[in-house]
RNA sequence: GGAGGGGUGGCCGAGCGGUCAAUGGCAGCAGACUGUAAAUCUGCCGACGGAAGUCUACGAAAGUUCGAAUCUUUCCCCCUCCA
């Protein structure tokens, strides 16, 4: 089914207590070098960045999202315009999410507030039943209808590498009960999506299956064999995470559980430095996260440990007033082609002025800086190390 | 010389007798951001204080009033129009 794809894994852990591995996604647009982080190009870009300017920084993989071209151009448009790597000129892996997340941001506020248990009370916006999700569209108003078919469809005529069923993504303030019956749903959802897919298949994508089951152990190993009894070719670890950091480490260690791992595994949303190390040990395979590109327009510049500031952020801000004399490059030692020729106080000095290139410059400077740690992250899992370059990058 | 309009916190700009240390916006300072409705959002922003609070404030001075940024008088500046 999937004769295009393949996923190798070069080298498991050399340590008994933790689970890292090294390992290469094969696609028809290329290989992806695991573990990898795939960048977000919601809306078939990445804000800011040009694929020119990804190769620069060693970019394996960007990620677009359903729901979003769905409202807007719609997937018709694109596949007219030769699907989306021709039409965005990005010609690497691609990835689309399918859509289920976005769900639940269709009500007001944050969706990460919802699905990170910072905020109660469920969105209201959308009106979810066992045909699909029915929402107002982000771009024009109108009620639109997302089903694990339509999901699938218009996955398929966008025409990514790597695709994802359609889940409904639960969030955290809900209650068990909740939690156990949209998990069931989720699982109903992924069989319309993966019949789907097969109905669809012409060998150039290849179907993620989600697991959710929220922050209760039994329904992530439930929902984890659940995706592992079905033929998808990957698995992606999804819904709320919890509301802290370790609750997140141990619900995706719950999640694990369950998974066949011989297949790709990828956790959606997470992007933190030291989350990815934790997440690398509990052996996730791909990363993908606003988080880079989003903090670095609003002046947040990525660094290693040797670089952090008193709150021990794993980003400086470069908009405050300590870095307006600061004549250093982000970081030093980085390889970026912002750290090669602009200084803390110039990139200050852009935010202050607004100009839209410092927002552009440290994006480069956050994806470089992500693509290193992994590339760094690969070599320590290679030579036995990782430890060591934990201590770098944390 | 004549007629009119103004002077408010770093800037712009509301308020036009009490609920005004004074709406907004900008700038400034800080914080947040993890399957992107995010070049966004939140907080602080006269002085001193941790806070309660105290003091100094709406061009200047003098009045009216229980009470004035708001009313009166004089003065000082600025702008527009007519000569």
């Amino acid at each position: 089914m999937y004769k295009n794809f393949s996923f190798n894994i070069l080298q498991q852990s050399k340590n008994l207590k933790t689970n890292e591995r090294l390992g290469k996604i094969v696609t028809p647009h290329g290989e992806i070098q695991t573990p990898a982080f795939i960048f977000c190009g919601t809306k078939a870009s990445v804000k800011g960045i040009s694929p020119y300017q990804l190769k620069e920084t060693n970019t394996q993989i960007i990620l677009s999202n359903t729901y979003h071209l769905f409202s807007y151009p719609g997937s018709a448009y694109i596949k007219a315009r030769g699907g989306l790597h021709k039409f965005s000129g990005w010609n690497g892996p691609m990835f689309t999410d399918s859509g289920g997340f976005q769900i639940f941001s269709l009500g007001h506020g944050s969706v990460a507030d919802e699905i990170k248990g910072r905020r109660s009370g469920i969105s209201t916006l959308a009106k979810i039943d066992e045909e699909g999700a029915t929402f107002k569209s982000y771009w024009d108003g109108s009620v639109q209808l997302l089903t694990p078919e339509k999901s699938i469809e218009v996955q398929h005529e966008l025409g990514a590498d790597l695709i994802v069923s359609f889940d409904e993504c639960t969030p955290y303030h809900i209650d068990k009960k909740y939690t156990e019956k949209s998990m069931e749903r989720s699982h109903r959802w992924e069989k319309r999506s993966l019949n789907e897919f097969i109905k669809r298949n012409n060998g150039t994508q290849a179907l993620y299956g989600i697991v959710q089951g929220g922050i209760y152990p039994d329904f992530r190993k439930r929902s984890a064999e659940f995706v592992s009894s079905h033929p998808f070719f990957a698995t992606a670890i999804g819904g709320t995470l919890g509301s802290t950091k370790e609750q997140m480490y141990e619900v995706v260690e719950m999640a694990m559980n369950g998974l066949d791992i011989r297949r790709p595994i990828h956790l959606l949303g997470i992007g933190g430095i030291s989350d990815i190390f934790r997440g690398v040990k509990l052996g996730i395979d791909t990363f993908d996260c606003v988080h880079p590109t989003r903090i670095a327009r609003h002046g947040g510049a990525l660094v290693k440990a040797a670089y952090r500031d008193h709150n021990l952020r794993e980003h400086i801000n470069l908009k405050k007033a300590e870095y307006r004399n600061d004549d250093n490059p982000i970081e030093i030692d980085c390889d970026c082609p912002t750290c090669a020729i602009f200084s803390r106080a110039y990139l200050h000095y852009l935010l202050k002025a607004k100009e839209l290139l410092a927002l552009q410059a440290i994006a480069i400077h956050n994806i470089r800086f992500m693509n290193k740690l992994m590339e760094e992250i690969r070599r320590g899992i290679a030579d036995g190390n990782l430890t060591e370059v934990e201590s770098k990058w944390c």
